[in-house]
DNA sequence: CGTTATTTGTGCGTATGTATT
DNA sequence: AAATACATACGCACAAATAAC
């Protein structure tokens, strides 16, 4: 046999076939992706293991195989399988224990997961030209907040937020943003994400070493000038437009960032 | 008409049909992606603009409209645009200008671009039980050098790296990393990638501040205990062999590391 | 050594769905 | 309502790499 195929000259779209009992649809290929992943991150695939080749995943699926093409084209560019032409596809080393998954901005918005913040200085109305141009605005009128991490109750990150006017009115009923010292484990990335109307999609980040501002210092309760990890991050939709900066002080003691980064072209 | 299509019932496959003068040949969609990345990163596409369409490309190339999709994908996983059911595919904002384009793997390869690296430590047989153990090595017998990075004759980082033995006897040849103070542009990442049988493409990142060693203080000319940028860097292959593990320092007065992040799915 | 079977890669045609204009 | 444009899904043919024989 070339590839799968019962018969239907032309398949019928539909919405997709195969069994769906509870959530949304989403589509066949994505369905499959997240099977595969799930089976990935939950190490039933451990490092190197070799997966199910296209035409039995195809069969156990009933979908054609370039239905299954296409999920593992997104799980490549994931990193989490790596193909060989003749031999197969296998699960990429490494696929979360202790290590942060991968660099993405899903993974900055899951910071909150073992970490609350506590509002230092609530959303307010502000005029600061510096940030009002990094985020590419007109008028210099931002709305900013800032507030402490905290890990165990000990604080290990300051971060200060601006957004444009515009952005920040969306999150004017948020009390967890509004009300001096509220302790939450929402972010604000989390929080715009859901109610702009674009998603969020990128985020710049520059990440340097600075001397601990005086107010910084003091509710990290470190000495002023003691060097911490900077790292600024410009978060924008799709289309680019820039909709929040975050400028964090991490103390180096009890942080380091990590990153994984895969090849460009496959 | 419904899709693109003359008649063929059954495409040969061929090299591609199209012109190709001089370089080898990649295929149809890669080639279609390359002209089009050339073509977003050279601004002639500029911010926000609108590419042409699935259909006036497979015209214009000669190509199926399939492919052209196929070209696209890869655009996408790579940041570099956002498509629009209905509306078209956009240049994603920013191509590069003083900007890093995106954090991979080529990025660090080519790090070289502007700057020189001095060789201070050359490369040679040696025993490191910590460096054996994140290479994931048996023995705790490695390969190690160091060396600086210059900027305008300026050094602003001070590497040493390690690799598992016969990683290095690859490198034995190479006067760049033997001959003590040779001056190159090279980078031990690109030198490995040409020489293993096996492609580079992962690379683990771990990101905080140090106090700047006596040697590398030195080496640097500040002083000892400065707060300087230490990033190590693991590279490994798709398999998960690790083969170098490279420990930097950076003056943070002359350097800031950026980097974009993506999101995940679409 | 070549042959063959397996498995992924590339290219294309087609049909249909859905969102936007 | 219609046209445009991207999204999903299927089927097919052949190429290329790999491994077993």
């Amino acid at each position: 046999m070339t590839d799968s195929g019962t018969a239907a000259p032309a398949g019928a779209a539909a919405p997709a076939g195969a069994a769906r009992a509870a959530g949304r649809a989403r589509s066949a290929y994505r369905g499959l992706a997240d099977d595969l992943r799930a089976g990935l991150l939950s190490r039933r695939y451990p490092d190197g293991a070799r997966l199910p080749t296209e035409a039995e995943l195809a069969r156990t699926y009933q979908v054609s195989r370039q239905t299954v093409r296409r999920a593992f084209q997104d799980l490549v560019a994931e990193g989490l399988v790596h193909r060989v032409p003749g031999r197969g596809t296998f699960a990429a080393p490494r696929g979360s224990r202790y290590l942060r998954q991968f660099g993405s901005v899903d993974d900055l918005m899951s910071l909150s997961v073992d970490t609350t913040m506590r509002l230092s200085s609530p959303l307010r109305r502000q005029i600061d030209v510096d940030a009002a141009g990094r985020l590419g605005l007109d008028s210099d009128v931002v709305q900013s907040a800032a507030f402490l991490r905290l890990h165990d109750d000990v604080p290990f990150c300051h971060t200060a937020v601006w957004l444009p006017p515009g952005v920040g009115e969306t999150l004017r009923s948020v009390p967890e943003l509004t009300e001096c010292g509220a302790v939450s484990t929402v972010t604000v990335i989390g929080l715009l994400d859901e109610r702009l109307p674009a998603p969020i999609t990128d985020a710049e980040q520059s990440i340097t070493v600075a001397a601990a501002p005086g107010r910084v210092a003091a509710e990290l309760r470190c000495e002023p000038g003691h060097p911490v990890l900077r790292i600024d991050r410009l978060y924008a939709t799709a289309a680019g437009e820039r909709v929040e900066l975050a400028v964090s002080h991490f103390l180096p003691e009890q942080y380091s960032y990590r990153v994984r980064l895969r090849r460009g072209p496959l």
